[in-house]
DNA sequence: ATAATTATTTACCGATAGGTATAAAAGAAG
DNA sequence: CTTCTTTTATACCTATCGGTAAATAATTAT
């Protein structure tokens, strides 16, 4: 009574990857925002059509939280990698740059998608407002978490504030990436991060 | 010859007060940015209609650059005042909290309108967008001046590079009005302040 | 008074927004 | 082949967008 699975769906198939249509519409929600970008900027930039993209992605709140699980497995992934770092310092380093890296990589638009997404917005953007909200808080509370663990390793003085040390972290990387979408320079990023790591407790 | 200044202007008298409209104005876009205020939000706020709007303030492009005339020298004039402190320190200091004090104001919208009037949008606001840009590098390039001038003076010491301070400063700023925006309460912003400050030349 | 001037009100404009109904097209299953 | 299923393309929907024409109201000037 096993069901073979087909080697094909069943019906016509689709004409486009899902994959690289929904790197299309990141790259057009990040430059224009949620709200600023029109589902004409999308179907163009996805190349289907807009009935395509309503049965692929639903609607555009829809759509825009699979770019952002996208985003966050994608372009966002050096956090993960930067999390695993043997050292608190070398972490928050690594988050920094990352983030420097990304918000001033040349085959991407500039900035941060979570922070200029919908910083603000409209009444009808309130919900995804919210969520980048939410997606942003947790990029903070993982590095407070990382950074209470280094202080019980005993890689953090012990009279330093890890919650006080990751808000300035990703303060600051907030601020970088305002500063990359205001059109700032890789090397004078750089230079923001090394000023900035001279807070770091020694 | 002389024409005497009649004490009333001609025709049927202004039933509001351009400041008064102006600041309510400030709000709308303070809270949902150029593209996400609406004329109906704004003529709503502004307890006006909608020809008394073009008539005093122009189109829509035309208000908000009014508007942010008016922010700098209203909810922004801290950064004149912070400008004059004796002291480098004291400079960047005060510009820090007063950022973080006008972002988290009760009666006014959380972050900075310069931020998040339009850090990323559509087409039809691209010329907003620069003309933020262009005023928050304004902002940058007045700390590096008085940084210069600190230096200059001994305030400053000669190893430091007030260019890589003032952009560390600014992007700091800008990441505390990021933080406001997202809900990030007062004290934990001063907590931020104190630990961006430990990076300061010493 | 009457004229001149300016502001307000109402109603409207074309363009675009997000979203969908419908039917043709392209494949698998029988 | 025919049938069934899914996607595609075209055309359209209503609501709202920024912006304005035209008439009325309120004031000063003569």
């Amino acid at each position: 009574m096993e069901q073979k699975k087909s080697a094909r769906a069943l019906g016509r198939p689709r004409s486009f990857e899902t994959g690289k249509a929904l790197d299309a519409a990141m790259k057009v929600f990040w430059c224009k925002g949620y709200e600023g970008a029109s589902l004409s900027d999308l179907t163009r930039a996805m190349g289907i059509n807009r009935p395509s993209l309503y049965a692929a992605f639903g609607d555009k709140e829809s759509l825009f939280r699979k770019v952002l699980d996208r985003y966050d497995s994608g372009p966002a992934a050096y956090v993960q990698e930067a999390m695993h770092q043997p050292t608190a310092r070398a972490v928050v380093q690594r988050l920094m740059e990352g983030a420097a890296d990304l918000a001033t990589a040349s085959n991407n638009p500039r900035g941060c998608l979570f922070v200029q997404g919908a910083l603000a917005c409209g009444d009808g953007a309130k919900a995804i407002q919210d969520d980048l909200i939410l997606r942003r808080d947790a990029g903070e509370k993982a590095v407070r978490l990382r950074l209470k663990r280094a202080q019980a390793e005993g890689d953090l003085p012990r009279d330093a504030n890890p919650a006080d040390l990751a808000r300035y972290v990703v303060t600051v990387i907030q601020g970088i990436a305002v500063q990359a979408a205001s059109g700032a320079a890789r090397p004078e990023l750089r230079r923001v991060i090394q000023t900035a790591l001279r807070a770091w407790p020694r």
